[in-house]
DNA sequence: TAGAAATAATTAGCCAGCTAAACAAGTGGG
DNA sequence: CCCACTTGTTTAGCTGGCTAATTATTTCTA
């Protein structure tokens, strides 16, 4: 490393991108009444019908506060409910609304495949499919 | 767009980064003392002694409040200090302690080259490189 | 010159992220 | 069986992010 100037790394760059990438999807979202990170929560709920706390904080890779806290804050606003898991009563399982499973449906069509689109834009496919390769290797090593 | 699963897009591997990416830079910065963003905004006033407050919302391109909350954060524990303009009663302007500039010194020595350095480790030169250009187009579409 | 418009910072409140600690339930070994 | 240990969730409090509204100051226009 030769005291490459910070605004000029690979890591200033990427915390840019990732606000960007942050904002952009908030903006999306906000039309569905949701935020950044919920809709991927909602996601995996809907992929695991019955889904309990302690399986989305692995899935999500965040702590097990984050997700207490959003499913909370999407229980409150109609997506889900949670019950708490007769079998185990320590765990608690989410399970989605009907307006929960229609927020799923605008995700896919109306958020993440534009905000794919925007993001790979002006990139050929041989780009996006070397760019997804180095992020790999970069998500490796941060992880 | 072929209706790609949301795990294997750009975007969804960008947020799995963006997290990944920060959860180091806090680790680092935990030793200073820091907090992962508060390090780019005391570069910046080290850059400009005396910056305001709106010109660090611009460059660093957050919001208002969130500059002058991390500032009054980074005032308390010491960093900088403020003192309003007297040319332009409406402005603040902010300066670095010696705490603060022993920190901004530590910041780029101990936590941003290792930060990097853990970025792009197993890339080759010329896929550090290449990983930069696009994801410089990434930035620019999302933006 | 006076008042409207613009500007800089702050307040209030919402969000996802985190660590540490606490609480309740479950497990397993002596 | 009993209790130490583990597990799942929640509480408490901190952070950077945001929007909308407010306050004080400055600029601009008629």
């Amino acid at each position: 490393m030769n005291k490459i100037p910070v605004n000029e790394t690979v890591s200033y760059l990427l915390s840019r991108i990732c606000k960007a990438h942050r904002n952009r999807a908030n903006e999306l979202l906000a039309t569905l009444d949701l935020h950044a990170g919920q809709e991927l929560l909602l996601q995996q709920i809907h992929q695991q019908e019955g889904i309990t706390l302690n399986e989305l904080t692995c899935g999500m890779c965040v702590s097990a506060v984050t997700v207490t806290r959003t499913v909370e804050r999407l229980e409150k606003n109609g997506f889900l409910k949670k019950i708490r898991c007769m079998a185990d009563q320590r765990s608690v399982r989410v399970y989605l609304t009907e307006k929960g499973k229609k927020a799923v449906e605008s995700v896919t069509e109306k958020m993440w495949e534009e905000l794919e689109k925007e993001t790979v834009a002006n990139l050929s496919t041989e780009e996006r499919l070397l760019l997804k390769r180095l992020m790999m290797q970069v998500l490796k090593n941060l992880s």
